[in-house]
RNA sequence: GGGCGGGUAGCUUAGCUUGGUUCGAGCACCCGGCUGAUAACCGGGAGGUCGCAGGUUCAAAUCCUGCCUCGCCCA
């Protein structure tokens, strides 16, 4: 047999092939449009799309047209959303951390611009601070103060000013690479005079309002370098070490007894100013009655001594026989004298305070004595209770580490870690020590000489923020927080416990604290350059010596320190030797940044406050707060409105991203890999933005596979045969209204608007990776996998049909909208498809799609049709159960049916077309008789009948079980259904329809107006003589064209084509022969019974398929 | 030691507010299918003591208590 066809031509697909750069690189001006229009180009074949040129042509296009600029000039005028950028510190190299917070902060802003918004963006930079000083002193090997002053404070910090633009270039090009859309030509700089003026003027706001005061500071301080450390240096020197503690005996004064404290830190002593006793512990007096057998190292006491301690404590610490003489609470103990230790080391002054006992309640039993030795000037807790009970505040050690003269004859001069022994002896000599006991503990250490740090009150000063907790709190309350918890939670429990602000730093590179102090304690704030000019005039008059102080006088050390200015009464003034909290720095940045308010006061009041602010969560005690604290003192108000705090950012293993650990990722493998949209939008949608991230580049990879070729492939689809049929959106003649359109059209229509409406209450909501991820799933399986695969054959007709357009104007629409809604997130690649859907226009200079409660913009989103979308669903739920039955049957999915029934469920005729083609049945038909091939199944309603029945519960499901379904129904509708005694209304069941058994059948369960709904499929198995035909061809063509794709044929190329079918093999109608030859575009084909040709040379080198396992198939073509 | 957050399949996660059928999805894996549609898609399989232990309840991943563990911040 013999069978021939002739080739249909279809449509000529695949030459048109016009760059993506033609277009992408013509400047665009905005004023031109839309008269200048372009047709849409033919993009490159996607299995070539290559993200990152697509990218690095649009930042250039960007750059030449400044898009940035127009997206927020053109909204000048509307309502500000007015973003903060925290400035990072260009001392580091960019990381992948830094990409995250760029994306949520640029995110947000690109959508209020899309929404109206006026948008400023300004770049800023922190410049100054603890981490550049190191970095410097380690390059330059300034390991010591002495060695910084040696070196020269003037050159020094030229070196910190240098080191802060070490890595700006790699944050520019990551800033751009990554499309963060910030002023960086026009950032504020915290190093610059009028930001550094705009802190003094701050800070002497505080000073006047009487929040600014001179204290003392216990910090961890190395005598050696002569600094105190940050708590991060200090977490770089702890070591474990074993050190001399001492149990001291504090004789009190009208009693003969002594009340015994323990310390770790016996170089203190000298120090002691009073004992804390917990008012609620219970203390006990005890007396000698024996020796112990023996005794190591220094103390003792005598038989007949008496001694108080906590009860709980006396076992732990006691090494003699002794009996209870007293049991008292701590508070019978209070306000007691006792002798020091040593008389002369403290003068009394005025308190009245001085060695006493004192209530404080921290003191716990949990180690010591239950009695907390007090040394005001040596510990943040001896501190805060000795400023609270008025003890004197005195040193008695010296900056170098040595007891100061006057202390003890054998201790004076001496460097105070060397003096462990000395001490103890002394003690013993005069009996006042109990017992020494060998300790070990992890104790800081100097990162840089490894000599242990002495926890040492410095001068220090404060900003009272405890005097404005309350207001800070109020304002707390005002910001939107997200998480909710951040604001809550931590940062309110933070505020809740608000300590005073200790701003200043014993360091070089830093804003200069602008006090100036004479000798006799008199102060002056300076808070600005003109201020300090008259001041040094001033000073100048009355004969004080003074450089020059021009305008643009470097506010910076040394210069300002070299200005001595006047008081009141006539002293000569020294500025305070600080810099301050490069954390005051950051606070001040929202007026700072506009030079407020020496500049234009009126910039300043139109960008505050805050709108949002965004950053890492480690920045709650940090940049949130130092903003707060700042308005708070310096405006009385609060400062931003929403501020998003984002998790950490961890590698793949969970592990931080640290330098030490090596498992940094570089923001560009994936920049030059699968691009910047891609790496964004796997960010936002990895998780929600606050909890940690575990960065998994596969990740990245997979979003890029995933909804970014998906997207590109959608779009391709369009905008190949857009361009080959000249389709013009704008053409009002050949518009087609959205109600005129097929149900699939509306049902994608209506899909999307679901979606975008979803989307941008998540948005509202912060669930920007909720957002996303529905999103995605939209592009992947809603327009891709079946808008787009029903609609494939649609657009392939040459002719113009009006369900061509109505395809093509569908498409348009969902992909013009679903560029807005992607762009703030992802702006590249949806971007150059906007151009090209909207001639030329930039997404990025679009509306937002929807209107939003602060601007009045028309929705543009298509009408929601919930009953086409539902309908759509069960279509698809029997599309997939079809698909089911069949692998159930073994019927492959290429041979036809001939009939297919539905059983139940709503009317969907307007699909029956595609759901045939899906299911492949010849005719699908609705079948009115559910009981045909239906049966029903009780399910209970847990939740009725739990309520109804209690502890019986189980007892009635297992009845229910054992029911006849249908005649219980009965029961039930009649009012006499009943299980183990309870009375079961419709309410307590659910009636599921299930199909019948011996059918090849399937069903789902619907979600209806009124609730679930079961809807059967049932497929007939029979075989036709035609329907073996039609299956037939259908598996041939599927191989042919696989085979074409191997090839790697053009879509238009024709080749010849000869099949062998076995002799078993089903006929094949010439109908179906005709078919598979326009499939596949054969302009001959040849269908021969194998015996006829089975030598023949051609045969050899055939492709052979087999069909169900039953007969082998050879077909070989041929290009023409 | 305190505060906050997390712990659900090999990995990433949804569900927890408001308790109710067998805990849902993605990646990876195995089998099958579909496809001139891509790195895509569909069906099936395997894979879960929902961190542990108590408690409340007819019923707990979900509510309560304690504990373990990880992370952050603070001491």
């Amino acid at each position: 047999m013999v069978e021939t066809a002739s080739c249909i031509v279809t449509r000529h697909l695949g030459c048109i092939s016009i760059s993506v750069d033609i277009c992408l690189y013509s400047p665009i001006s905005l004023k031109l449009e839309p008269k200048v229009r372009w047709f849409m180009p033919a993009p490159k074949p996607a299995g070539e799309l290559d993200p990152v040129s697509l990218e690095e042509e649009t930042m250039r296009l960007w750059s030449q047209e400044a898009t940035f600029q127009k997206s927020v000039e053109s909204r000048r005028g509307n309502t500000p959303f007015i973003f903060l950028e925290g400035p990072p510190t260009a001392n580091g190299r960019p990381g992948i951390h830094h990409v995250v917070a760029r994306t949520y902060k640029d995110l947000v802003c690109r959508w209020k611009a899309m929404e109206g918004h006026f948008v400023e963006r300004k770049g800023g930079w922190d410049t100054h601070g603890l981490p550049v000083e190191i970095e410097v002193q380690k390059r330059l090997d300034l390991m010591s103060n002495e060695a910084i002053e040696g070196f020269g404070i003037a050159e020094f910090n030229e070196e910190c000013r240098k080191s802060v633009w070490t890595y700006e270039e790699a944050w520019r090009e990551m800033t751009e690479r990554m499309a963060f859309w910030v002023d960086l030509d026009h950032p504020y700089v915290t190093l610059d005079n009028n930001f550094v003026e705009s802190c003094w003027w701050a800070l002497k706001q505080m000073f006047e309002k009487g929040l600014l005061y001179r204290g003392h500071k216990v910090l961890p301080y190395c005598p050696q370098t002569g600094t105190s450390y940050s708590s991060h240096e200090v977490a770089l020197g702890y070591k474990e070490v074993e050190e001399p503690s001492v149990y001291v005996k504090f004789m009190l004064e009208d009693t003969d007894a002594s009340i015994l404290a323990w310390t770790t830190t016996p170089w203190t002593l000298p120090g002691n100013v009073g004992l804390a006793v917990g008012p609620e512990v219970t203390y006990v007096r005890v007396r000698v009655l024996e020796e112990p057998s023996s005794w190591e190292g220094f103390g003792g006491a005598r038989i007949g001594e008496e001694m108080i301690l906590a009860k709980e404590l006396m076992k732990e610490v006691l090494r003699h026989q002794v009996e209870v003489v007293e049991e008292f609470p701590g508070s019978e103990l209070i306000g007691r004298s006792y002798k020091p230790l040593f008389p002369h080391a403290v003068a009394q002054g005025e308190s009245t305070t001085a060695w006493t006992v004192l209530a404080a309640d921290w003191v716990t039993t949990t180690d010591g004595t239950g009695v907390v030795h007090t040394a005001v000037m040596y510990g943040e807790d001896d501190y805060n209770l000795g400023m609270e009970v008025g003890l004197p505040a005195q040193h008695t050690v010296d900056m170098d580490g040595r007891f100061v003269s006057g202390t003890h004859p054998r201790l004076d001069g001496r460097y105070v870690k060397d003096c462990d022994e000395e001490i103890m002896e002394i003690l013993t000599e005069s009996n006042l020590l109990y017992r020494q006991k060998a300790y070990s503990h992890d104790y800081p250490h100097c990162w840089r000489t490894d000599h242990p740090l002495l926890y040492y009150a410095m001068d220090s000063w404060f900003v009272r923020m405890t005097a404005v907790k309350e207001r800070l709190l109020e304002f707390n309350d005002q910001v939107e927080w997200a998480p909710d918890w951040v604001g809550e939670g931590r940062f309110g429990e933070w505020l809740r416990n608000v300590k005073d602000w200790a701003i200043s730093r014993e360091r070089y590179w830093g804003t200069p604290l602008p006090v100036w102090r004479s000798a006799s304690g008199e102060m002056k704030c300076v808070g600005s350059i003109s201020e300090l000019q008259s001041e040094v005039a001033k000073a100048r008059e009355a004969g004080i010596e003074n450089p020059e102080c021009p305008d643009d006088v470097d506010l910076h050390r040394p210069i300002v320190d070299q200005f001595v200015l006047i008081s009141e009464s006539g002293e000569p003034m020294n500025r305070e030797p600080f810099v301050m909290d490069c954390w005051f720095d950051s606070g001040c940045a929202s007026f700072a940044q506009w030079h407020h308010p020496f500049d234009d006061p009126q910039i300043f009041e139109n960008n505050f406050p805050i709108d949002y602010i965004c950053e890492g969560v480690d920045q709650t005690r940090g940049w949130f707060y130092t903003l707060l604290a700042v308005s708070t003192t310096v405006f009385d108000s609060l400062c931003y409105k929403r501020c998003l705090s984002l998790g950490l950012i961890l590698d793949a293993e969970g592990k931080k991203m640290s330098k030490s650990r090596g498992n940094i990722v570089d923001p560009w493998d994936h920049f030059n890999r699968e691009g910047a949209d891609a790496t964004r939008w796997y960010m936002v949608t990895a998780g929600a933005p606050w909890n940690p991230m575990k960065f998994d580049p596969n990740g990245v990879r997979e979003t890029y596979a995933k909804m970014f070729l998906t997207l590109w492939n959608c779009y391709r689809f369009h905008a190949d045969y857009a361009s080959m049929d000249g389709f013009d959106p704008e053409d009002s003649t050949k518009f087609i209204a959205v109600e005129e359109r097929t149900p699939l059209d509306r049902w994608i229509l209506s899909r999307l608007s679901n979606m975008a409406h979803n989307y941008h209450q998540q948005f509202e909501d912060w669930d920007f990776h909720k957002a996303c991820r529905d999103l995605e799933n939209f592009v992947v399986n809603d327009l891709s996998n079946w808008y787009v695969r029903r609609s494939r054959r649609r657009l392939w007709d040459e002719n113009e049909s009006s369900d061509k357009m109505s395809c093509q104007y569908t498409l348009h629409e969902v992909l013009m909208i679903l560029c807005r809604l992607i762009s703030p997130v992802a702006p590249y690649m949806v971007d150059v498809i906007h151009r090209n859907l909207c001639g030329g226009q930039s997404v990025h200079l679009a509306d937002w799609p929807l209107g939003s409660e602060s601007e009045s913009f028309e929705d543009i989103v298509p009408p929601i049709d919930m009953m086409v979308e539902a309908k759509m669903e069960m279509v698809r739920s029997l599309a997939e159960a079809g698909r089911r039955i069949r692998v159930d049957a073994g019927r492959r999915q290429r041979l036809p049916c001939q009939s297919g029934w539905i059983v139940g469920g709503p009317d969907i005729s307007e699909f029956h077309e595609i759901l045939a083609d899906e299911l492949n049945v010849e005719v699908l038909e609705t079948e009115e008789d559910l009981d045909r091939f239906q049966q029903i199944e009780l399910a209970p309603n847990r939740k009725s009948l739990g309520g109804k029945c209690r502890q019986d519960l189980p007892a009635v499901l297992k009845e229910l079980e054992s029911v006849d379904p249908e005649s219980f129904l009965l029961e039930i509708e009649a009012g006499l259904g009943a299980l183990a005694g309870y009375e079961i209304i419709a309410e307590d069941i659910e009636i599921r329809r299930v199909e019948r058994e011996g059918f090849a059948a399937s069903t789902i369960t619907i979600e209806g107006p009124d609730g679930a709904m079961d809807v059967s499929l049932v497929l007939d198995l029979a075989l036709t003589e035609s329907l073996l035909s039609k299956g037939l061809a259908r598996d041939i063509i599927r191989r042919i064209q696989a085979k074409r794709k191997d090839l790697d044929l053009d879509v238009d190329t024709t080749i010849s084509l000869e099949v062998w079918l076995p002799e078993d093999a089903p006929n094949l109608s010439e109908d179906d022969s005709n078919h598979i030859a326009s499939e596949v575009r054969a302009s001959s084909a040849v269908f021969n019974r194998i015996e006829s040709d089975f030598n023949s040379e051609k045969f050899a080198t055939a492709d052979v398929f087999s069909l169900d396992g039953e007969f082998n198939i050879s077909f070989l073509i041929s290009q023409t």
